[in-house]
DNA sequence: TAGATTGTTAATCGATTAACAATC
DNA sequence: TAGATTGTTAATCGATTAACAATC
């Protein structure tokens, strides 16, 4: 039985949800692996993220059917191929723009390691950083974003840069072939559509959080 | 007309997203007081934001009536509102565990100092650490958790730990009177139903961005 | 007053959950 | 075979958008 979701000219729509949660899967089973468990149910599953079974096979059946009726899923297949389908199974190249204290962090955030994120760049205006290694990566001047971008393979940039500069960086990332950006600056971005921007809003989280105080 | 929300026993049910859009709000108008522009309909601050003009009003109507039909929303007393709402128009304290470079990133955050949070206190077990300030921040050791919390009054902590002693804080943390948790953490936490915590997930972020990559 | 825009209800859209036949 | 669990359709739930009377 062939996966049907419904479609727009022929392309599955799959909500943006739905791959947030692929890689949460992935990272719970990737756990599961490390303790040698080979087999899982949805139900299982589900529970290791407090949610619900039939959302996990739902989420799945979007891509195709990875388990067997009476048995669940084999743990370590499940997971290549949650990997295969986020395109994580292969090295991904990320640069931060902004190696303040936040970009800094993410130079070496153990997290990207772990999971075939290679930050290979950082770039930097200030002419005290640029030309040094933080963290153990290169820092470039941000001039040479056009240049580099290409010339190093960078398909991620990371933003961590004051807000007045944001946009202006963003134009040139994405007329030199950047299609993700992961945004820390708390301004909204103008993208074309074919550039897909994650906001990571810290000022809002804690805001938010605010709300629920007392 | 008195504001009339679905209610579960006598408490309106404010959707969480409501909650984000509002801090959202907040910022954009403080950037057009900045910029001396006195009133504003739920149109144009839409279009600052790429939203409906309707999901701004009915955001807003869970609240209460602001704005003034035929002529729109007065900036700076709408923004009072919402911080009001938001109960960030006081100075909010937050405590670091752990003070690796995220965490250290997150003591001078800019964006928390410009929205009245305060980071008063950092938590690490590292002996090199404790004792010293960090970014102007005094660094205590992780057990005095239980003692330093209730005496500095810490309302929400931020958790950029190793996932393995996540869980022990945070059932500590929540021994002590702490509701509010921002999460950096790469692992679920199980909290009681009063306690809220907000996930910040770096490699989901960077992972799902990777599926829209080509 | 005429024009503009609110607050709010109704319609639409999309996502989550339940249910169950198929099947290992 | 009997029991378990999948993949998938249908039902439910919730959130977004449209529409419009009220009103400044």
């Amino acid at each position: 039985m062939a996966n049907q979701q419904p479609e727009v000219d022929g392309v599955k729509r799959i909500p943006k949800a739905v791959i947030r949660r692929l890689s949460l899967y992935s990272r719970v089973l990737q756990n599961l692996e490390m303790k040698n468990i080979q087999k899982i149910s949805s139900k299982e599953l589900s529970e290791h993220l407090g949610q619900n079974p039939a959302q996990v096979r739902k989420d799945l059946a979007y891509f195709g059917q990875f388990g067997k009726p009476g048995v669940g899923y084999y743990v370590a297949d499940l997971r290549a191929q949650i990997k295969r389908i986020l395109r994580t199974d292969r090295e991904v190249r990320v640069a931060v723009v902004g190696a303040g204290s936040l970009g800094q962090a993410l130079l070496s955030y153990p997290g990207f390691l772990r999971e075939n994120f290679r930050v290979l760049a950082a770039f930097d205006v200030d002419p005290e950083k640029v030309g040094t290694r933080l963290r153990g990566v290169q820092v470039f001047p941000i001039d040479e974003l056009e240049q580099r971008i290409p010339l190093l393979g960078v398909e991620i940039l990371a933003l961590t840069l004051p807000r007045d500069s944001a946009q202006d960086v963003v134009d040139r990332a994405v007329r030199c072939g950047i299609t993700a950006i992961l945004n820390f600056v708390p301004a909204r971005l103008v993208v074309p559509p074919h550039v897909k921007v994650h906001y990571v809003d810290l000022t809002i989280e804690l805001e938010s959080l605010a709300y629920y105080l007392k």
